[in-house]
This record gives structure tokens, sequence and C-alpha cells, in this order.
DNA sequence: AGTTTGCGAAACCGAATGGTTGCGCATATA
DNA sequence: TATATGCGCAACCATTCGGTTTCGCAAACT
């Protein structure tokens, strides 16, 4: 069972999930309101994220909220910086500076 | 058969694929004798980047020479944007703020 | 011309995925 | 106390996934 953000992201419903605790912690049943979905769906769904850690949870009589932990987002962020590097060098053109980033590479 | 950009790098050898082809453009048998897995998975793994168009593809006699399509990177970039916006906030603990953009997004 | 090499495509397989249904438990409400 | 509600969990199911093996084709060597 591999657990990672981004396989955790890659579900198209996850990810709206995601969107919508990530301004305010909701149930279960209020998250699967906005969807086409069962209550049961949108559970398996939270124990994934949570698997990844990627959400939290905060029990409240018998409903339990969950909200998203943002930190956990910045992965993504982080390896999205390899590619941005990119975009930046294509974009000046800098071919000299490309080349120089292929070696520090080969040379690892 | 989903595919979006999400699911494609959902799968750890098909980021290292993208994170390999990034720099320079290479064949199938080359990106193969970088993991542990043979030409014909890479294969499959280059067939979907293609179809959800991550990537572009040169014939050179008979090898076919792979590269990444880097501007579709830009998408995951666009998404992580809602996220980013919520980081500086907290960061800022701007709560004010945040309640302004629920009630942006309660009003849409 | 004959052989080797690089490749995509198809058939197949076990494992994982996303969903449903049904259950039991705890908390609320009457 | 009896009933309704919110929830997680397990069982089940069809589909997808990631991988291997095999095949056929085209380009490159000998």
């Amino acid at each position: 069972m591999r657990r990672d953000i981004f396989q955790a992201i890659a579900d198209p419903t996850r990810r709206a999930i995601i969107a919508l605790i990530a301004l305010q912690a909701m149930t279960p049943n209020a998250i699967a309101d906005n969807f086409n979905t069962t209550r049961q769906a949108v559970s398996k769904h939270l124990r994934i994220l949570t698997e990844c850690e990627l959400i939290k949870q905060e029990q409240q009589g018998r409903e339990i909220y969950y909200s998203l932990a943002i930190d956990r987002m910045k992965e993504v962020d982080i390896w999205l910086d390899q590619f941005r590097k990119i975009w930046e060098i294509q974009f000046h053109q800098l071919d000299d500076v490309l080349s120089t980033i292929r070696q520090q590479k080969n040379e690892k």
C-alpha cells in the first residue's frame, strides 16, 4: 500500500475534498453533500488522506471535523521547484546555465 | 480511462522519468537503464505520459527521443496556488483576510 | 541478404483502487 | 428509555494499474 501525497492528490474527488476543507474544517456528511457521492465513499478518501497525514481531525461530540494539514502540501511545492528552475532558464534563454545544471547532475 | 497530470505524477517511477528527461531527451532504453525496470515497463509509462501530453517525442532513425513538455507542469503549479495563498495568510497571521476569502467563496 | 537492435502493441497476471452495502458503536434527541 | 443520527470499519465488486512476456516491424549493422 503506497501512500504518499502524490498518490493522494491523484484522485479528483480527493483534490476537491482538500480544497473544500482547506479553509474550514468539515464533517464527512457535510463534505459528501458537496459532491455526488456517499458519506462512506468520502470516508474512504478521508482515511487515505489521513494515512499520508494530509488532514487532521477533531472530534466534537459525535461529529468529526476534518481539516487540511496544509504544511504537507509544501512537499508538492518543493518537488515542483526543480521544474520551476527550468522554466526560468527557458524563459531567459539561458542555455549555458542549462548545460551547467546538466553537468552538475552528471557529477553527482 | 482517466488521464490527467495528477494521475501521471502519482507514480514514483513516472516522477523519476519526468525528472530524468526534463533536462535532456532520452530513448526508452536509456531511461530504463536508470531504473531497476525493463524497457517495456518504461514504455508503458511513456505512453501514459504521452496521453496526458506531458512529454514530446522525436524520432531519430530507429530511436525515439522523449523529452518533457515542461509547460504542462505549470498546471500543478497553478493548482498549488490556492494553497500558497493560505500559507501566506497563516504565516502572517492574517485571520481577517482568511475570513474574507471564505466569504468570497461562499458568495460564488 | 541475414542478423541484431530499438521500439510499440497486445495478452496476460496479481495487486491496488474507488465505490457500494451492511454492520456496530457512540452521541444526540424524543 | 426508545429512536434517530453521525461515524468508522469490514466485506464485497468491477475496474484500473503496473509489470512481464511475447510478438511484429523497421532501422542499422555484418
